[in-house]
DNA sequence: TGACAGTAGTTGTCATAACACCAATCTGCT
DNA sequence: AGCAGATTGGTGTTATGACAACTACTGTCA
């Protein structure tokens, strides 16, 4: 009984795609977590949170926006604020004209380390995923995929 | 300023080859979580080791094994199996020869609970990713991304 | 046969994520 | 004015993940 023969083991083609797709993001993001921590001493949902804002106007994201755009964290974005804010990375401002909601923006500090560990990540992920594709299959997997964001 | 003449953000084919992967694994996982809990009330992690175990021999898995083999978790499996061994899905034996191992074994309800559950979980991969991409672009895919794993 | 290093898995502890609920504020309507 | 309902963000609690000890066992070598 070869594993093909499994009907809950299709071997489709989409199944070998998404199976490809799913241990390149595991095998990669588990790398790139370890390596931001050990150079940085943040993990990549803190790194998440600093390149939203980094590409957000200057004054900022509403927690709201923030949760919207942010890749990781659908939930604890509060906490997760906070714990950046505490170590200088990010801080809370009011917005004029509603009472309830709060400005996130980037400190200079936050803005600094953003661009050290940013740099840092994205010269990771050339050399663990972007390397590992040729040309052609780069543009493959961009053309392919493009849809999903 | 254009964003591609931001140094931090350098607008690469391995870029936005990584953003595919990495926007699409986010978001069918996401919804494959949803999806799964509805259904049938436990999370993504439990239905990796169970569909491990079900492409395992008869006899099951070590704990190492399990863990070598599983996508998902790299700690805490002892507690995860924990969960699923309370559930009444997953065994727990003794390894002849060796009384430190345990093998962990399917039982008939957690072979149940997997073929249904894996069942629908791969038709939602193929409707949430499968049928996004044409049949050339699953290929390319496939292909581009089959080194890892 | 007994010291000892290595292995298998568990447990303790703490940090973070998930989920449901809550308080304050705002908006539009009357 | 003032009330209903929506919106914004936060809090309490529970579940899960990460990491480091720890226990029990095995095999080896003198």
């Amino acid at each position: 009984m070869e594993p093909t023969d499994d009907p809950t083991r299709p071997a489709t083609l989409w199944n070998d795609a998404w199976r490809g797709v799913l241990f390149a993001s595991a095998r990669v993001l588990r790398i790139a977590e370890a390596d931001l921590i050990a150079r940085e001493g943040f993990p990549l949902t803190w790194l998440d949170v600093l390149a939203q804002l980094y590409d957000a106007p200057e004054d900022g994201l509403r927690m709201q926006e923030l949760e919207a755009r942010a890749l990781f964290t659908r939930s604890g974005l509060t906490r997760l604020v906070d714990r950046i804010e505490a170590a200088g990375l990010v801080r809370r401002e009011r917005v004029s004209g509603d009472r309830r909601g709060v400005r996130v923006v980037l400190t200079a500090e936050g803005r600094r380390r953003h661009d050290t560990a940013f740099g840092d990540h994205i010269r990771l992920i050339e050399r663990e995923f972007g390397r590992r594709l040729t040309p052609d299959q780069q543009m493959a997997v961009a053309d392919a995929l493009g849809r999903f964001w």
